[in-house]
DNA sequence: CGATCAATTGAGCCGTCTCAATTTGGGTGG
DNA sequence: CCACCCAAATTGAGACGGCTCAATTGATCG
């Protein structure tokens, strides 16, 4: 079932069938490629099947924040169908597969497919719950926090996809989990190494073994996220 | 024409008076008071007409972030629209007067207007653009910067309104600018003394007058916002 | 007019950034 | 296949910014 990797959660068969029409498009992205820019027409969301990427921001400086990493499963360009324009970049961390699901062709099923709305809603609402979430990491926790809540979070969610939630590598390098966390990578890499000298973790480049998960989470002060 | 005040903003005059029928409802809110709390079905989204309201969220270990200080004329509940629930609490700042816009009656009239939903796609797309600015100030700026761009915004948004961007009240304590940016009140206090020593502002308790717009332009890094 | 809360200011410390040197790993071309 | 090169990561030293703790002053409100 190929398909539950593009919209997955709550539908019947036959709701997943009827959404085999919208999915069928598929689009290879090359590592470091982009998959659609700030100021873009937001046509199409899409449902990234393999590899991995982030989404960012940038002002008029040129100054970057990055949003977010994808999983494969995740749905990227949400945030963009408000205004029918991408408010974010979006780029691979690794060679990646998206399949694309256009908005008119999307309306037209719509009435078809309640769960399709509802299960949309939920998505965005996650959505808004990330940024939240980053809000609050950003303005309040500390360096070491962040960085053990940000590990967890990988964990969880590589966990959802069937993978080991305590070994995994990271697909983004220490510049862009520094800037997604608001650190220096210097300041990173650091805690990187202090997190395996105090054995919650083992970490070799972009290898990481979670060692001691309790621990990480008494870190992050909040459970999980 | 009072209704500028709840939804201002490229409608037709036959437009506006179609709105009308939504907008009947009022309440006054006193200083302190919550408009709907983080949890709360969204049946409703509120213009504000008169005072001034903060919105924040809440995590599980009680941790609070300030995401916006609203201002006569602006909208707040819509980042409960997606969810049906209210992702964040509004609470009064000084006796306020929001104007209720059922979301039910709404979608009744939404047929006849396309103009409303043009217009609640801008604003909406106006609020994830405000998110992401604080975002990327949380992450990246230094605190005078914070300070100084807070000011700005703060500043313009009020002449949007048709009062002075050189002297206006500030209604928040320095304790929630120093949430809203990611400092402690301390900081916040210290900056603004030395902004008024640098002769950028004259600050007297909450009152500002601001001297120097473009030294604090330079200060801010990014050319307003 | 006292009580209470907000704001200011100071001193000292800790954490994070900056700058810099070194190591590691991966990729490329000879 | 090896040598080289470049990017990424690690680690250190030092400076500085912002936080904590604490005392004082200044508003506001019953």
């Amino acid at each position: 079932m190929l398909n539950a990797i593009c919209l997955p959660l709550g539908m019947t068969r036959q709701d997943v069938a009827k959404m085999d029409e919208l999915i069928k498009e598929r689009f290879r992205l090359p590592k470091g490629g982009t998959l659609y820019r700030q100021g873009d027409v937001a046509d199409a969301i899409y449902g990234l099947r393999s590899g991995s990427i982030k989404t960012q921001i940038e002002d008029a400086n040129g100054q970057v924040q990055i949003t977010g990493f994808l999983l494969p499963g995740e749905v990227l360009g949400l945030d963009g169908l408000m205004t029918d324009q991408q408010v974010s970049h979006a780029i691979a961390l690794e060679d990646s597969e998206v399949c694309i699901i256009r908005l008119d062709e999307m309306d037209q099923l719509a009435p078809q497919l309640p769960s399709l709305q509802r299960q949309l809603r939920r998505l965005m609402s996650k959505e808004i719950g990330r940024s939240h979430q980053l809000l609050l990491a950003l303005g309040s926790l500390r360096s070491e926090q962040r960085l053990a809540a940000f590990l967890l979070n990988l964990s969880q969610r590589l966990q959802v996809l069937g993978y080991s939630p305590y070994e995994f590598i990271l697909r983004m390098s220490r510049e862009e989990i520094g800037n997604f966390l608001g650190l220096t990578l210097e300041t990173v890499s650091r805690l990187f190494s202090r997190f395996a000298r105090e054995g919650l973790i083992r970490v070799q480049q972009r290898e990481v073994h979670i060692l001691d998960m309790a621990g990480l989470q008494a870190l992050s002060g909040t459970d999980c996220s």
